[in-house]
DNA sequence: CCATTTAGTTGCATGCTTCAACTATCGGAG
DNA sequence: CTCCGATAGTTGAAGCATGCAACTAAATGG
């Protein structure tokens, strides 16, 4: 049982150091690899971003300033309300942003090539259940 | 295929977040938290400590300097060996280190409450596949 | 004995983060 | 319509983590 909270720990310990040696690796930050995908969805406004990652709108304020000076984003302005920023990509963003998800992909399909083949299927399921349920934990969270 | 990195990639972002939402808050820095549990093993020495964190030793050091400063570890020197310092916790660095661990086991478990019973086994065992060829595909990257 | 290597520390620069104060804008009550 | 409170975003100050490079102390080997 107690192995089960160690295995869990490691291997997202170890997911997030392939994230910095591997994919963010001189290029750009973490936070910034970070952004970079969110924003592959779509434009986001500055609150829903901070929301997103989970960190103040200051900080993603100080994040989009990074990536805007690299040329990677840019803001732009509603024109039902004045007060929000929406963040998108640039061209040369969506392309350092897919060249980003390509990297992290190879990542993750290294270590899946140390899976026995026939184990695939149920690692894949078993990852998505645990996904979902710390979406949902997370989300309860965040009305308390 | 794609929505597997997806789920991995979430997952891990997640848990991180719990890490420092539920885990480090307030008390301990997210790194201050992982270090303090890598000591419940025994002691180390700043090479070995970095290595394992995948940082620098100048990071190290000042990592250890912010927990000897709050009496949770100590600096100890070899017999064989005057360049080494071993590492170890005191005792308030143990009780501190176990509360922390409950904290993240807590937070573990709450996330498993949401998944189905009958497939416990199945996820727990997934998590062991992927942690153990996570840390082989680690330990081939630290030798090229 | 001296040159080289190794363990650890420290100065400096950079980046992320929070908190709090601040500006600009929106929306509703009167 | 006007004013007040709420909301979106920015900015300044401070703290912490990190890498790089220079440095000290100690071990190792010729």
């Amino acid at each position: 049982m107690s192995s089960l909270v160690d295995d869990v720990i490691a291997f997202c310990r170890i997911f997030s150091s392939f994230e910095r040696e591997e994919v963010c690796c001189g290029s750009v930050s973490p936070a910034q690899c970070v952004l970079l995908q969110t924003l592959r969805g779509g434009r986001w406004d500055i609150s829903s971003l901070a929301a997103e990652a989970r960190v103040t709108k200051g900080a993603m304020t100080r994040l989009v300033d990074g990536l805007e000076a690299r040329g990677w984003v840019a803001r732009g302005k509603t024109e039902d309300d004045g007060r929000r920023v929406l963040i998108s990509l640039t061209e040369e963003g969506a392309e350092e942003a897919e060249r980003l998800a390509q990297l992290t992909e190879r990542s993750i399909a290294s270590v899946f090539e140390r899976i026995p083949r026939d184990e695939h299927e149920q690692v894949a399921r078993s990852i998505r259940l645990l996904r979902r349920a710390a979406d949902e934990t997370r989300a309860r969270l965040d009305c308390c």
